[in-house]
DNA sequence: TATGAATGAGCATTCATTCAT
DNA sequence: AATGAATGAATGCTCATTCAT
């Protein structure tokens, strides 16, 4: 008995599945548009809810059956890895569009800023940075991995123009983003998040 | 739902709880005894295994039963807090004894780091400081005010000191501390700690 | 997460528990009670509606809490083994007192209609010889190997009687009883059973 | 619960259901080819994975979707009584070459024989088997009346010539041969296989 | 007609909590 | 007071069957 294949492989496509290209067959809409419609929800419910929400729950106020939700998503792991997916193309795709920016440490301490922005009070952010920033060492592909190396590469550029110490490693972003992550997780406090941000990003410049 | 009350109030007492007299009957004894056989039980379950272990499991390690685990702690929640109580209380003293300390910013960031330390795989330690870190605006009382004060203290000499930036108030360490914790959840690697350590102490700070 | 074990080791007791020594404590007396009726249950559900019925039904028609089924039997497996064994240990006994007899291939064959009469109908008892009589290969242990080396004791001597033939083992014998049970299982025939016991004992006192 | 009408009804039919004529319209063409399809891949499937497996598997490696199979099929059970038939009928055809043998004793022993070794690992033709050799007294009709008809002509003939006891009766046979493939069924051993065999036609041929 | 998406009852199992002994 | 048995709501997941496209 193999676990049966999702609809779609989820690593390959992201939110912005609305080009796909000349792909889908006409049925093809009306699933699309449930399994978006899961994502949504699950979205926003793990992200006020948490995790532990039953997927019942999702079902419900997606208005459909567990059934369907379990035919977009065989497993709820599934569906979770799917809605972090979701989050972390999304930054992905800011992260890029930051790279350009003139002042390489500003862009960096930008990102950061602009996570801790979009994570406060988010559960599911904060969950999809779980995946990055928890268990630094395993090996990570996929999305992911996609999401590491833009980080990554901010990073980098932030060093070699000596906005950020030398010593840090890409994982160490991760998990310190995770990190607090988490705490605004319980903390919906601007004020807290921004002195929390500006420690941070005081620490990552290095000793003076 | 009403909860029934336990055996002893725990957070109502204040720092002072190491002896309400010599009052109690005999059995008085007994019981206590089993109160902190549980108590350390717990702690040590909770450490290793996570607070999802179910009560049962504490009961048998204890090698009483599960109605005697509950008559101590009406409620798994009670027990939880009970553990919690118990780190924090060893932290205040540590804490406290660093008061004296020289140079108050060496003992206000060697108290981070003993904290970092202790709590590196010790999953109740870490949720002891969340129940702090998280939802700072809850007012505190009992211990968990006793230990937000303690910090307080060192974080005050620090600042007066020049060695941390002024703008840090007491919960944004509480925070930060729970922040770092919850890293230090998922990946059991010193390096790692260590330089998240540094980053937050040089963050803390200030900027150069 | 280890698998709890029961309330307690299944292989050593059997449905004449009664005896139980000296042992259980007072406490016992309940639960040993539901134990049982829950065995009663099980085992006439099982027997009349086989074995997918779903372990809420018997827990319904026991009077009980499905938790208080998987408290005696932690899982539907086990449930399962233990009806088993109460008809295993009945059948053992029922072949040694069969050993002692004059005609040792009378002893054999009575034995082999004794299973049959007892089996007919009775979807249990077909599922506990199913467990001896499938699988041939597997190596037995506990009820199953006992129950097995009964049978194996009537046969040795029954074929030292020239009774049975001498190329017959005590897994065909198994084998063949399973077999002849799940017919059985079926077709609640008199006729039937008594024909085919008569073909199958004729054919193992072998070719004229 | 109105169970739908099936594309065809396949028990209805005797055994000149090979063609009934060439009615059909040109679609049928493209339906029957189909409604083959499945046959043939419900019939491997069952018998490799047994009855259990779910419907959308058979879909799969049919190539086709559920709703497909279901048209033909509009149960599983339906589905299952279909393959039963295709086997049903292959032995008929057996059975009557066989008839026309020298010696009729060994005509019928080389059927049950054949049986035998067709049904090894074969999960399928045992349910088909089962679905004679259970419940002998319901009564059957098309092609599981032909099957037994056809038992029982090679049964008889057996009788007259001798080679076989004469209470038997052609239920007894297919009573029979279902307890043995169901042995089978779980014990892929050859030699146990050809044991039984001659164990049951010993029996068969009646005391010495 | 073919497709496969949707449905939801059903099932094994867990665990916090209550309660009889 | 201690015990541990009983409880049952809750959860993740499966699969036969229906139905919209």
């Amino acid at each position: 008995m193999p676990k049966k294949e999702p609809l779609c492989a989820q690593d390959n496509r992201g939110s912005n599945s609305i080009d796909a290209g000349t792909a889908g067959k006409s049925l093809r809409a009306d699933a699309r548009r449930n399994r978006e419609r899961i994502l949504d929800v699950a979205t926003k419910v793990f992200a006020t809810e948490g995790l532990e929400i039953p997927i019942d729950e999702v079902a419900n106020r997606a208005g459909m059956g567990i059934g369907t939700v379990y035919r977009h998503f065989p497993t709820k792991e599934e569906l979770i890895e799917a809605v972090v997916f979701s989050f972390k193309q999304r930054l992905i795709e800011k992260a890029r569009g930051m790279l350009g920016q003139d002042d390489p440490g500003q862009a960096f301490f930008n990102f950061l800023s602009l996570i801790v922005r979009e994570g406060r009070g988010n559960k599911a952010l904060i969950a999809a940075l779980a995946r990055s920033g928890a268990d630094i060492h395993r090996p990570l592909s996929g999305i992911s991995l996609d999401f590491q190396n833009a980080i990554g590469e901010l990073l980098n550029c932030a060093q070699q123009a000596g906005s950020v110490r030398n010593d840090i490693q890409v994982t160490d972003i991760t998990a310190i983003l995770f990190s607090v992550m988490r705490t605004l997780e319980y903390n919906d406090d601007s004020g807290l998040s921004e002195r929390i941000l500006s420690v941070v990003c005081d620490g990552l410049r290095g000793r003076c």
